[in-house]
RNA sequence: GGGCGUUUAGCUCAGUUGGCUAGAGCAUCUCGUUUACACCGAGAGGGUCGGGGGUUCGAGUCCCUCAACGCCCA
């Protein structure tokens, strides 16, 4: 009996539970590793650093399966560094996710008060958002903790909190100083719903059917032979409204070639299926060809002629301009231009000077450029231009067809190209920076095939719009003042100089002359001249004001959420101060996040990185695979097969869910993980299906009870107990740390007596130096796989060899020589040993077992070691990682266990096939070479403990009793005697089969030999497949003379 | 349309540079409560490696092609 000095009891093996209470140990261990300091990283610290950043989950819910994959990738990799002497950090946090989290709360507000933003006010709604974050935080952070992440918690940083506030500003006021950072028009994704901009990554397509409407624009003045009208096409009618040009081909003869021999390339690749309709395309080219060039070329002639259009509805005379846009193989080979609400029109208009109209409010409904149709939605507009066109005889035909519609990611609805002013960031140098360090291998991506897209991203080089029409995020620190006149600019400038507090380092002055467009000169009589920015950097608040009082207002744009995210990596070690952290943790070491926010977030922290510290943010980046459910979807709470990490914790352990996570981890696939309801009433867990995933209730197929979903709603249906939604496939994983458990049980309950000792090498037996040679290849194995991110290899090397190895062999074995007081305290030191190098390469994978087992064995055997006995670390968190003597790697001792292996596996079949008790001992003989002779030996007498079998004879001289089963490997010949007990019939079956395998191996190796080609090729191939085919044909002619034998006796 | 990936046992996945009878876990079947563990132990059955063609002495592996699925970018 021993006292426990944290339980305050007394320890008693016998006491241990037969299952591991994993609940209630994963908080009390938690505790204690975050109370003992185990997770800082210390700057002051002399070992080498080791920092890893979190991909800051998204305050906008909870966490799902993805982030616990990820997160246990992290923290295994961080628990293994630990343990390896680094000075380790894992920087925790969160994003503020600005359009996602600011969208979600309005949609409650929306639902639960019937209220916009705009009634609640900027100030008003922030505050709620806050509370929002406030309480979702709270739960993300509990759940990284549940999973058992060792995070440095006291560091944990959110990217809308003071210190990355700071950061953003002092990278914004950088950036403007450099003009790396402008304001433009651009045109833009409008989300006309949440009345903001959102990014390109933020627009996904839908295909929906429609219609493709052509109308006649009327020609001014057509001189004689030319057409009254030009045809054109759209499928969004409404936007005529905004035309400002019609284009034609420059060069249609030209165009049409193009297609031409494009369409003959096809040809020469196409498959045979395929042939036909490119074919008829191509003629139908030809006919087109035949019959509209002519027309296409008088467009092209009236189009350099200067001639105009009236555009219909709107009174206004458009040019016919002459651009590559249009496509002469299409329709009637005209485009209308709209170059407000369409990006390619845009460019159309940019190439040939055209006037850009812009026809839509913020809230999507048409301004007062459309005249009568000012203040109609689009949907009413389109329908009413139709219908005028269509009474002034201007509408042509109309075909169905399919379209592709732009919508917005977060509010589901419509997205509007929209002309609008935007801050940008200029990428062209700082791309650049980013695709060096990728080249150059300063930041290497695993798995490699990634870094092509991340490299042709950059390549693009398109400017970053970074403003954002929101509420929640960082407010862009730009004041601004328009000047009517030049006058005006100069004296302005002048007096923001000479305000008190101006210096350099503190304000920045950018210019922004007005662009002219056609629209502006119309709705204004006198444009402005310019617009004078000031940026300001962060703690001016005296300046600000000062500003504010001459006039300038401040942007009310906050940054896209990615520009903080992109600081991540620096500016939550505290820059741009110099902090002790920065200096020590600055490159991280490793990023590891998942593919789609490649080129959105690790490339632009990359070039952040570069830009404001000079060094690349991380030497490693790991992409992980991501999950998909049984059906291949991806996961999610709108589908309903969500499942949430903590309803696996729940069910199966923090342990359970990291082995299998990181076990699902391989390198060329995503993972499916088929999912299902677990029945709240009887724990039965059946599959989800693609119906029962949507209802709000479903009935268990066990005890026909019924249970609520997430999409309960009704007062009865919520009345209901809840189903959790989780994954049989933590079941292997599960039943692993039971495994784990019960054998540190075994090791516990027979320790004891325990002395401390150093191990002799005298003392060694058989059995101990393949354990010791299988520790040094597996740790070494588990070591190199997760230093190259192969979570799935490590996890199958140490399941394989903790359970088949350590627990089915090596446990066994120890039984016998615990029951011989003799060879019971070496075999003691040996356990005690083993386990704990198990336990310490398991660690970072299933940290709260392998701390729990720990500490228990610290209860029984606090010294431990090999030639040097030491007490054992008090945690195993930070224990060293197992470094094993290279020699005692030994192959021969690994080749002379599985002659061992290989015979207990007959003889057990032998029991198996003959239906022989357990409870009934055999004898048996091996007739064998005499050195294969002598390597069985020191282990022969563990065939009775495994096997309940006595070997009686072993050795050359060895011979088949006169009733025997017989099964043969390369090197022997098993007999066991069965006398009176042998089922013939059973035995003749399975000796047949033998023989057929045999036979056709033989047969196969004979086919190699007697090929020359390989014998020359290959020989010592060769001669390894000649030793075989000998032992095969010796296993024949021993399997066929029993057989001769056995069938005599039938 | 472009790029990447996947297709191996009923399910989820391994399978190095081509080389002996293609492996594991779960599921199925048989036997077994031998005191660490029934979340256990022993054993068995189950695969023309998506289809076709090629290179090679030899192809799950390399090349071409067709098909299906998934993801990313336009």
């Amino acid at each position: 009996m021993i006292q426990d000095p944290r339980r305050m009891t007394t320890f008693n093996p016998n006491d241990i539970p037969s299952r591991f209470d994993f609940a209630e140990a994963q908080n009390r261990i938690f505790k204690m590793w975050e109370s003992g300091g185990y997770f800082e990283g210390n700057p002051e610290s002399k070992k080498p650093p080791y920092t890893v950043v979190i991909p800051p989950p998204n305050v906008t819910g909870a966490l799902h399966l993805g982030h616990a994959l990820n997160n246990t990738l992290q923290d295994t990799l961080i628990r293994m560094k630990r343990m390896q002497g680094f000075n380790t950090l894992w920087m925790p946090g969160t994003d503020h996710a600005g359009i996602a989290t600011q969208a979600v709360v309005e949609r409650r507000l929306k639902e639960d008060e019937g209220k916009t933003r705009h009634d609640l006010g900027r100030e008003a709604l922030v505050a709620r958002i806050w509370n929002w974050k406030e309480q979702y935080e709270a739960r993300i952070l509990g759940q990284l903790k549940q999973i058992g992440s060792s995070c440095d918690w006291n560091r944990t940083r959110f990217t809308l909190d003071e210190v990355c506030g700071r950061a953003v500003r002092h990278t914004f006021f950088d950036l403007f100083q450099k003009s790396l950072i402008y304001r433009g028009k651009r045109l833009v994704n409008w989300d006309t719903y949440l009345q903001t901009t959102v990014s390109d990554d933020e627009v996904f397509s839908k295909t929906v059917k429609g219609q493709f409407w052509h109308f006649k624009y009327a020609v001014v003045d057509p001189k004689p032979g030319e057409p009254e009208y030009v045809i054109v096409a759209t499928t969004r009618p409404e936007t005529m409204l905004g035309d400002t040009a019609v284009a034609v081909h420059p060069e249609p003869d030209r165009a049409l070639d193009r297609v031409a021999s494009e369409l003959r390339e096809k040809l020469k690749k196409s498959s045979d299926s395929e042939k036909a309709s490119v074919e008829a395309q191509l003629e139908a080219l030809a006919a087109r060809r035949e019959l509209m060039l002519p027309k296409l070329e008088q467009l092209r002639d009236m189009a350099s002629d200067g001639r105009k259009l009236s555009l219909p509805l709107m009174d206004r005379e458009i040019p016919l301009v002459c651009d590559v846009w249009a496509k002469p193989e299409l329709g009637a080979g005209c485009v209308k231009i709209t170059p407000a609400h369409d990006p390619n029109d845009y460019e159309v208009a940019k190439r040939c000077d055209l006037p850009m109209i812009n026809i839509m409010n913020r809230d999507g409904t048409l301004n007062v450029e459309t005249g009568v149709y000012s203040g109609l939605t689009m949907k009413q507009a389109r329908k009413k231009v139709v219908e005028d066109l269509d009474a002034l005889q201007l509408l042509d035909t109309v075909e169905d067809r399919e379209i592709e519609l732009p919508q917005s990611d977060r509010s589901k609805t419509a997205i509007e190209p929209y002309l609008a002013d935007q801050w940008f960031v200029a990428m062209s140098e700082l791309s650049q920076s980013a695709i060096d360090a990728v080249v150059e291998d300063k930041v290497s991506i695993t798995p490699k095939r990634y870094e092509r897209g991340y490299l042709d991203w950059l390549g693009e080089k398109r400017d970053w719009p970074v403003s954002r029409q929101l509420w929640w995020g960082h407010q862009i620190p730009v004041w601004t003042k328009t000047c009517e006149s030049e006058a005006e600019v100069q004296p302005l400038i002048d007096a923001i100089h000479s305000l008190s507090g101006f210096d350099e380092t503190a304000a920045a002055v950018q210019l922004e002359p007005c662009e002219e467009t056609d629209s502006d000169k119309r709705t204004k009589l006198e444009l402005p001249f310019a617009s004078v920015h000031v940026c300001v950097q962060s703690g001016c608040e005296d300046f600000e004001n000062a500003l504010e009082e001459m006039g300038l207002t401040r942007e009310e744009d906050v940054l896209d959420t990615w520009f903080s995210s992109a600081l991540w990596p620096h500016s939550t070690l505290g820059w741009p101060e110099q902090t002790p952290e920065l200096a020590c943790f600055y490159p991280t070491s490793t990023l590891i996040t998942s593919r789609d926010i490649i080129s959105l977030w690790v490339a632009r922290m990359v070039l952040m990185g570069l830009n404001n510290c000079g060094e690349v943010p991380f030497e490693k980046v790991y992409i992980h695979p991501k999950i998909q459910d049984g059906f291949g979807e991806t996961m999610s709470k709108s589908k309903g097969n969500g499942i949430d990490p903590l309803d696996v914790i729940a069910k199966f352990g923090a342990d359970a869910l990291r082995f299998g996570m990181a076990h699902l981890c391989t390198e060329t696939q995503d993972v499916r993980l088929p999912v299902q309801f677990e029945c709240p009433h009887c724990q039965h867990s059946f599959d989800q299906t693609k119906k029962n995933r949507i209802l709000p209730k479903v009935t268990c197929p066990g005890c026909k009870k019924e249970f609520s979903t997430q999409w309960a709603e009704s007062e009865e249906d919520k009345a209901l107990e809840k189903g959790a939604v989780i994954s049989e496939r933590f079941e292997t994983a599960r039943n692993f740390v039971n495994k784990l458990w019960n054998a540190s049980r075994f090791a516990m309950l027979n320790l004891e007596g325990y002395e401390a000792s150093p191990i002799s090498e005298e003392d060694l037996t058989v059995e101990d130096r393949w354990m010791l040679s299988r520790l040094t290849t597996v740790s070494g194995n588990v070591t190199a796989y997760l230093e190259d991110f192969k979570y799935a290899d490590a996890t199958r090397e140490l399941y394989e060899f903790a359970w088949h190895q350590f627990c089915s062999f090596y446990v066994e074995m120890l039984k016998d020589r615990f029951a011989d007081e003799s060879k019971r305290p070496h075999a003691q030191r040996m356990l005690a040993y083993s386990l704990d190098c198990l336990l310490r390469l398991l660690h970072p994978v299933m940290p709260f077992i392998t701390e729990e087992i720990w500490q228990n064995l610290a209860q029984v055997c606090p010294e431990r070691g090999w030639s040097e006995v030491a007490t054992a670390n008090r945690c195993i968190i930070d224990a060293a990682w197992p470094e094993l003597k290279p020699v005692w790697r030994d192959l021969a001792i690994e080749n002379q266990f599985s002659l061992y292996q290989a015979a207990l596996s007959d003889l057990r079949e032998i029991r198996n096939s003959q239906n022989i008790g357990n409870k009934k001992k055999v004898k048996f003989s091996i007739k064998c070479a005499a050195d294969i002779g002598e390597q069985l030996q020191p282990l022969g007498s563990y065939f009775s403990r495994m096997a309940n079998a006595e070997l009686v004879a072993l050795g050359p001289a060895a011979v088949a009793p006169e009733t025997s089963a017989t099964r043969t490997t390369a090197e022997m010949e098993i007999y066991v005697d069965l006398d009176g007990l042998i089922d013939i019939k059973a035995e003749v079956k399975r000796l047949e089969k033998e023989k057929v395998n045999l036979e056709k191996s033989i047969s196969s190796k004979q086919r190699q030999l007697s090929n020359e080609k390989f014998v020359a090729a290959k020989p010592d191939l060769a001669n390894e497949i000649r030793t075989s085919l000998a032992q095969a044909e010796s296993q024949l002619a021993t399997i066929s003379d029993s057989l001769q034998k056995i069938t005599a006796k039938l």
